[in-house]
DNA sequence: AAGTGGTCTAGACCACTTG
DNA sequence: AAGTGGTCTAGACCACTTG
């Protein structure tokens, strides 16, 4: 099997929406009738339908039905931005100065991460994200080689990690953490930091359809980068 | 049945994290072991480890096991959370402390931010959010009187600001950033910070229909607690 | 009474990891 | 070879909403 069932199912229920087929707040077909559609027990359907409900693209009532939830309720707080472009659309001079690039052992928390094995190759790189020649932010990411195995051969000051990635293997998914941080010293180091002054520090993981791409620690100076976000409510 | 069998695994599962005895980036038991455990079948013990991996409690690794994922609290950067009922889902025991409650002249950044006129009066809250007894996050607020009349009137031991303010007008709209800072001298008093440990600080304006509601700034000591956000790419 | 979603069972086959 | 998580089936009983 190449696509799970409960996949096919929900990319269905997308293109519904997205061609407008179903408008916003008009019924979808229950579980049953997707479960006679196409050919499914009812627990495939009903995990389309409730992953879709999480990802805020339906609403269910018991005993109501299944609706197609409000568009606008689903613009994210964050976006993933590339940040050379970031920079550019607010005028500055985007540099990038990479650090370390190489392949090294995964250790546990990083094979896990990547979804790999244990002491298995994984690449590394460090590199410095600079607006005005001023560090921005240092990105250390770990990436799966079997996803992007060319991704120690990249210019990256010609090319952000993040648009090689996007390219080498299409991301359909990404979770993140943000949390406040006391830089460690090689962040300090990095990011040129005399003082322990506070970090934002932004963990990503990104999944292509065949699984985990890359794991990503960005870590910008909390003077100098703050993430925004907006959100419209449904009615 | 009053707790649903899944429930109630997720709970057992959140106690032992939280009493130490299962540590951070230990191994749980396997879905296998759950079954036999709680006399369930594996679909009920597999859908209680699935939603706490959602919920980033957990990771798992196919082939390899369940693993407890890192501590810090979570919340969700794409939907707005009340604070209470995040710690009451993760188990925690919730409790809160007004600490000023009170009419003031609206100083040019709030009455801009309000969209009010420069010293017309404004209500204005401080109060701090815990967690089993410890400070979690320290919420000021602004408020617009027009829209939120009886806000002082209420008990906020029994009900959280968002919560009132979203049944008194409902929201639209929202937008924040995120940012790390150091916290000053009033907010290190407000979450008993004997050291000027990095905080993460959330800033929050939310709409009705009628306009600005509420202006509010949330800070959150960098070590208890952290955003998440989860993103789909769709095609 | 009929349909809806919410919970649950007791199986099955699979891909992946480890010994 | 044995254990793990990932997907799936074909049923079941329930609470809730509507006609």
């Amino acid at each position: 099997m190449i696509t799970p069932k409960f996949a096919q199912i929900k990319r269905f229920i997308i293109d519904k929406i997205k061609s407008g087929e179903w408008p916003e707040h008009s019924r979808i077909p229950s579980e049953n009738e997707l479960t006679v559609q196409f050919s499914v027990s009812r627990m495939t359907a009903r995990r389309a339908l409730t992953e879709l409900t999480e990802e805020g693209i339906l609403t269910r009532s018991q005993g109501l039905g299944t609706f197609v939830a409000s568009f606008k309720s689903q613009s994210s707080l964050l976006e993933i931005r590339n940040i050379a472009d970031e920079v550019k659309d607010r005028g500055g001079q985007y540099t990038c100065n990479p650090i370390v690039l190489e392949s090294m052992q995964a250790i546990a928390p990083i094979a896990i991460a990547l979804g790999v094995e244990v002491d298995s190759l994984v690449y590394r790189s460090v590199l410095v994200h600079f607006e005005n020649d001023k560090p921005l932010q240092a990105e250390e990411r770990f990436v799966n080689p079997n996803l992007a195995p060319e991704y120690l051969q990249q210019n990256f000051e010609q090319i952000t990690p993040h648009e090689y990635l996007s390219q080498a293997a299409p991301l359909t998914e990404a979770r993140h953490t943000v949390e406040a941080i006391t830089p460690s010293d090689d962040v300090c180091e990095w990011l040129t930091l005399y003082n322990l002054e506070p970090c934002l520090q932004v963990i990503r993981r990104t999944w292509s359809s065949k699984g985990v791409v890359s794991f990503a620690r960005l870590i910008s100076p909390g003077s100098k980068y703050r993430l925004g976000g907006h959100l419209t409510f449904k009615k």
